[in-house]
DNA sequence: GGTGATAGTGAACGGTTGTATACTGACAAA
DNA sequence: TTTGTCAGTATACAACCGTTCACTATCACC
């Protein structure tokens, strides 16, 4: 028997998911009217009121629990011992398992990070700057003698491909794996060529 | 006197530019009216359909023409008998400009990439596919000794760094040149990280 | 056990949407 | 000069939009 506040917390939800199906069926958020997520919830629209003032305001709330979902599964760190070719394709193997596993969730980001309200792409940049200054932290370990700087421009650059790569990922027919297998293949070429980058810049600066 | 065929280009364009001021004023292409742009057009909606069948149509065509602009924009060659860092600074700085010059174009093309319908998205991302391979071959002139599928790798990692900064940069008020000139610096240094990386991967590889 | 707060309902509103249909009038070709 | 093509118009329609208001029913608290 479901509590009250449960009960609400629990349309809630099911109108963030509205949302995501719909984004899944191929829609951009900023076209979804708010009829039709509450209809897709099971709601009628007076209702959403109740839990949101404005569709910006449910993207905002999603971009916060996407948030949540980002530093969850960041949180897991990695072997620092290892080498770093099998470092980078272990962390490339769980971003991209998480992207496949909620395409609908990094579909809404990764289009709302370009074609959102004003307020919608600061909290998305907000959060995937904290994602890069968690990325550079992790350089540390694996470059220690690289500058503070340089490791912030290498973890930028991190960032922008694996967001790039994002966008490619998704559009990736499910039903073919030989593309997503060659996909992953051009990614982890690409960060190992900034690894690289950032350890010749290393180099080049004690000499 | 225009004549009849000019005529009906004239409001052609003046549909595409319509769109264009929309998008400046802080729209999503794929929430736009076909009326809103018919209205701004000073065209009945109705005679929308003499020119477009559909908004996607005329998002594809307006693609079309950022290809044309992206051509001619590339067209002209660099210097490469020039230091390997002032290439790079004049290239960003041919690049930021026609950004910042094209604003709408260049924010209707970002946020379609990644929000728009799948044909758009692709035609996009053709464009965008011709831009590498230009870079890549352009890169083959600087770093005659990389092989082309580390050449290609690294055009890849300059086209998605120019892309992300390009978010960065429409998200810069117009009234901060000190942000302006901070996000300049720190993109070269991207892409000089991106193409010391691309050397020492061509070191490793000869010896 | 009564009562106030509140999640969800239902009907209604003025406005906007995409699109069909029938039209007008000017230009281009005959 | 006649005539057909066609860019642009005017009107209409049914569907959908965001938002309002008054309401019901139920849980949480005194």
């Amino acid at each position: 028997m479901p509590s009250r506040a449960e009960k609400k917390a629990r349309t809630r939800n099911a109108l963030m998911d509205a949302v995501l199906s719909i984004v899944g069926y191929g829609a951009n958020f900023a076209s979804i009217s708010l009829r039709e997520v509450a209809k897709h919830a099971g709601v009628v629209p007076t209702s959403f009121y109740r839990h949101f003032g404005d569709m910006e305001e449910l993207g905002l709330a999603m971009v916060d629990e996407l948030g949540l979902n980002l530093r969850r599964l960041m949180r897991g760190s990695f072997d620092s011992e290892r080498p770093l070719d099998e470092i980078i394709g272990r962390s490339l193997d769980v971003y991209h398992q998480y992207v496949l596993e909620n395409a609908n969730v990094v579909q809404f980001m990764n289009q709302s990070r370009t074609g959102g309200t004003q307020a919608l792409q600061d909290a998305i940049r907000n959060e995937l700057g904290f994602v890069r200054s968690r990325i550079a932290s992790d350089l540390s370990l694996v470059l220690p003698d690289l500058k503070a700087a340089d490791r912030d421009v290498a973890a930028g650059l991190i960032v922008s491909t694996l967001l790039e790569d994002t966008t490619t990922l998704l559009a990736i027919p499910p039903d073919k794996p030989a593309l997503l297998q060659e996909h992953k293949e051009r990614t982890k070429r690409e960060i190992e060529l900034i690894m690289a980058g950032a350890q010749y810049w290393q180099h080049s600066d004690t000499v």
